[in-house]
RNA sequence: GCCCCGGUAGUCCAACGGCAGAGACGAUGGUCUCAAACACCAUACAGUGUGGGUUCGAAUCCCACCCGGGGCACCA
């Protein structure tokens, strides 16, 4: 029940036990260590690249954040234990690259300033310097001198520059579609922004518009976005790489043309027919097609409406526009749909069927239109018994007849009613002799399909990067001039930036009314801004020149760091950002901007720091906050206590862990630098041999750990070394020994990974210049690695008998009769025939007896 | 429904197919103290979600199931 003690109480107690036994102190002062170190850092500036090729390079790449308020604990994690990788490679001697910047465009600034009043910057910048000075404190080792905001005209005109080239390319386009709007935030919405139908920002139900809107064409990429993937299977989790398959969602099948029957009018005149292409996944099915289904709010639904059915179709088409995602997502729903009185013909056999039209087929997928094959799948099925639509099996699998069960089967079977299919038993050869046939008879072609939807960029808001395009009413669309970049946002505060459903730059009549830079003639500026996911999708490039005038980055400069070597970030961004990303460098690629097709060499998702079982929240009030751990416990504590608590990608609950133990430990650690007596120059070859052994084969651990990225087990580790000098100073070889001062030494330079004040202080105290950070990682001495002997185990039957203690190079023969010269072996054999003696030397014999 | 990840002491977590325990939290006992806190020392606590299989040997590999977390989902 008792609260860890605070280490300024302690302190208060330290210092009166000084006075009073004139010892050495037991603790340190964290918080007066925290402005000290700050200060000679600021001083040193010891992590800026030097980019000067005299030794390796490597760029550890965090998510930069968005500037809200101050640094919460998910910061804090993620920054620990990207630092500890950063600092790693410092220690290794890389020459480090570790940017930081402010994703700093984005709608929670723009609510802010309609609230008081003001322009969404003063929000934005005043949070960028409180989250500055909070990292700061938090001792990240950040290059700040590549520091960027992408809110600043100098970043956000080559955001704009960007949009041109890829436009210039036909990857960026504007075209009217219906489209995802939120209702609250007044703004459209990407497909990846919205989550279960609602507003991923706000949760607000979205609705949907058709609106003209600008777009990124990902689609064009989506197989390579697919078979890139190989690349990153062994450096990127797992999970994130399932996650971008299943969003990008390539199914096989085919094309198949269906004719819509010409048929007269009943008032005497014709509606002509026309030729309607259905994307299935089952060609080999296509016998069971019984009827035909139309999205009915594709285009094509209205245009093939016979004139007597007009009326329930147009019913049905507004009642379909007033549900929303949420209604229309629920798979528990009846089917609706209405007859559009026409027929279309099954080109395999001439079959006439009934077009109708459904919600249940999408109009933005596919070609918006799906031949029904109620027997073999279950949507169409669940429509045929709606409705009293036939339904014919053509394949038997040895289920029961989906037209009396109403359960479609989808497995393989014997082909049935089929024509020239009959006979056939498996399913790939079904499809490939369907489609070759349609193939030669032109009526359709295999096809490959995406679930990925273009990338919306468009935004009816107002703090983003104005989309640098000109309308003319003479010249239509046109670039704005790339001399006359930035398009510089307005001064607009207040009241001009509520949401009206337009951009409130529509509004600005100074602003959007321009001369057209074609023709000269009065032109208005486009008013839509673009979705912050596209400052972020490059940034890590401006990262390497951050103050490049002549491009948004120096090619030379990408070349030398590019692609990042470690990108540390949430599973949050899984598909959007990390998606908008890759597609980004393959479209420069393309370009010839980038040599390389894929950005981040390596990902590592952080788990999220949850209490008590569930997300922190305010409704739920078990929020945690940073600054009140670090005020209690200090930075080194809050970091150790995040990078120890477990795997990196496992989520933390923070009643689960103890930052008072992590502050006892650093003290604990800290005390061994002021026990330590040898001089800082001393010689460590003549030092106590078991403790430099044990010193060596942590260094060797831990180096392997950290390249595995298990940093909780290389602090337990360097607990262990703290432990194991702890009693070396107490019960072993004594303070003054060699082995004591390169254990210590040791531990503070593992720490610094970690723990940067606590280690700095170490350092210090052990005689040496700051600092510790650039100190270098020690040397293993191999000869220190190997052990004078090792524990064997005798196993009978596997089960552990006995324990030699051997030589670890011991033959494989001699270690044999050694464990069997034991005598409780012996005894364990009695009346038993040996049938079998398996040798792992020098670790394990395992006898099998019978 | 499909796809990923994970189930080890009271808790968080370790363990190249080879002694289930490295580290920590918490607990208990002790040393120190007038007493307490701090510090230090010591001790206890699981047979690895369940059931099969492979193996001389399984927490580890394979299969099925259960539980928890996550992603996709009327995507034809």
């Amino acid at each position: 029940m008792c609260p860890a003690p605070r280490y300024d109480e302690r302190q208060e107690d330290d210092e009166a036990m000084t006075e009073q036994h004139a010892e050495e102190p037991t603790t340190y002062d964290v918080a007066a260590a925290q402005e000290r170190w700050r200060k000679v850092w600021d001083d040193l500036n010891p992590f800026e690249a030097a980019d000067d090729g005299t030794r390796e390079r490597r760029y550890a790449l965090t998510m930069f954040p968005y500037p809200s308020g101050d640094l919460h604990m998910g910061h804090a994690e993620v920054f620990a234990l990207h630092d500890v990788i950063a600092r790693y490679w410092w220690q290794r001697g890389y020459d480090v690259m570790n940017p930081i910047g402010w994703d700093s465009f984005g709608l929670p600034a723009e609510n802010a300033a309609i609230k008081r009043d003001e322009h969404p910057s003063t929000y934005t910048y005043a949070n960028i310097e409180t989250q500055a000075e909070s990292i700061r404190r938090y001792g990240v080792s950040f290059d700040w001198s590549r520091r960027l905001h992408t809110s600043d005209p100098e970043y956000y005109r080559w955001t704009q520059w960007l949009f041109l080239r890829f436009r210039e390319r036909g990857l960026a386009y504007r075209k009217s579609s219906p489209v995802n709007w939120c209702p609250n935030d007044q703004t459209v919405l990407a497909n990846e922004q919205v989550v279960q139908g609602m507003c991923e920002r706000c949760g607000a139900e979205v609705t949907k518009r058709e609106l003209t809107q600008w777009y990124f064409k990902v689609t064009e990429y989506a197989q390579r976005l697919l078979d890139d993937m190989e690349m990153l299977k062994d450096t990127w989790p797992e999970r994130v790489l399932a996650m971008q398959r299943n969003w990008i969602g390539r199914s096989e099948g085919a094309h198949v043309d269906f004719e819509i029957e010409p048929r007269e009018d009943s008032g005497g005149g014709t509606l002509a027919g026309r030729t309607v292409t259905v994307f299935t996944t089952r060609p080999d099915t296509l016998y069971g097609a019984t009827f035909f289904v139309v999205a009915a709010d594709a285009k094509l639904a209205g245009e093939i409406c016979a004139p007597e059915r007009r009326e329930a179709f147009d019913a049905y088409l507004e009642q379909v526009r007033r549900e929303s995602d949420i209604e229309r997502l629920s798979t528990e729903r009846e089917k609706t749909g209405v007859f559009l009185g026409r027929y279309a013909v099954n080109p395999v056999n001439g079959e006439r069927i009934p077009v109708w039209a459904a919600d249940y087929v999408l109009a933005d997928y596919g070609t918006g239109a799906v031949m029904a094959v109620p027997a073999h799948d279950q949507r169409d099925l669940d429509f045929a018994k709606t409705f009293g639509l036939p339904v014919r099996r053509v394949v038997d699998t040895g289920e029961e007849n989906p037209e009396d069960t109403f359960v479609a089967t989808t497995g393989d079977g014997v082909y049935v009613n089929s024509g020239d299919l009959d006979g056939l038993t498996d399913k790939t050869s079904g499809i490939s002799t369907v489609v070759e046939r349609l193939e030669a008879e032109r009526r359709g072609t295999s096809a490959v399909n995406f679930r990925l939807r273009d990338w919306l960029l468009s935004r009816q808001r107002f703090w983003g990067p104005p989309i640098p395009i000109v309308h003319c009413e003479t010249c239509g669309e046109v670039a704005v001039p790339d001399d006359q970049l930035p398009v510089v946002l307005p001064d607009l505060r207040g009241a001009d930036l509520k949401p009206k459903g337009t951009s409130p730059l529509a509004a600005a009549e100074e602003w959007v009314n321009v001369d057209c830079p074609s023709c000269g003639g009065p032109a208005r500026r486009d008013s839509d801004t673009m979705d912050t996911f596209v400052d972020s999708s490059w940034y890590f490039l401006r990262y390497c020149s951050p103050h490049h005038e002549d491009g948004p980055f120096d090619p030379e400069a990408v070349r030398r760091w590019m692609p990042a070597d470690q990108y540390v970030g949430g599973v949050e961004h899984a598909i959007l950002h990390l998606l908008y990303s890759r597609f980004f460098t393959k479209a420069l690629h393309d370009m010839g901007m980038v040599d390389f097709v894929e950005p981040f060499k390596a990902l590592l998702n952080q788990g999220q720091v949850i209490n008590q079982g569930k997300a922190m929240s305010k409704s739920l009030g078990n929020g945690v906050n940073l600054g009140d751990m670090i005020d209690e416990y200090g930075v080194d504590a809050v970091r150790l206590t995040l990078v120890f608590a477990g795997p990196p990608e496992d989520d933390i609950d923070w009643a689960d862990v103890s930052p008072g133990g992590s502050l006892k430990f650093l003290q604990r650690a800290w005390r061994l630098s002021g026990d330590v007596t040898s001089e800082p120059a001393v010689p460590f070859d003549g030092g106590d041999l078991a403790l430099r052994k044990v010193t060596h084969r942590t260094v060797r651990e831990a180096e392997q750990l950290l390249e595995s990225q298990r940093f909780n087990v290389v602090v337990a580790r360097v607990m262990e070394l703290v432990n194991a000098t702890r009693k070396a100073i107490d019960s072993g070889c004594g303070p003054a020994d060699p082995a004591v001062r390169e254990a210590t030494e040791t531990v503070a330079i593992m720490l610094s990974l970690v723990a940067p004040y606590t280690a700095e202080e170490m350092w210090q105290r052990l005689g040496h210049e700051p600092t510790v950070a650039r100190a270098g990682w020690p040397t293993v001495d191999e000869a220190l690695l190997v052990q004078d002997s090792v524990t064997a185990v005798v196993q009978v039957q596997g089960k552990l008998r006995a324990k030699l203690e051997v030589s670890p190079d011991i033959a494989e023969d001699d270690l044999e009769a050694m464990a069997l010269a034991e005598p409780v072996i012996q005894r364990a054999l009695e009346g038993k025939t040996v049938r079998k003696v398996i040798v792992r030397a020098p670790k394990l014999v395992n006898i099998v007896a019978s």
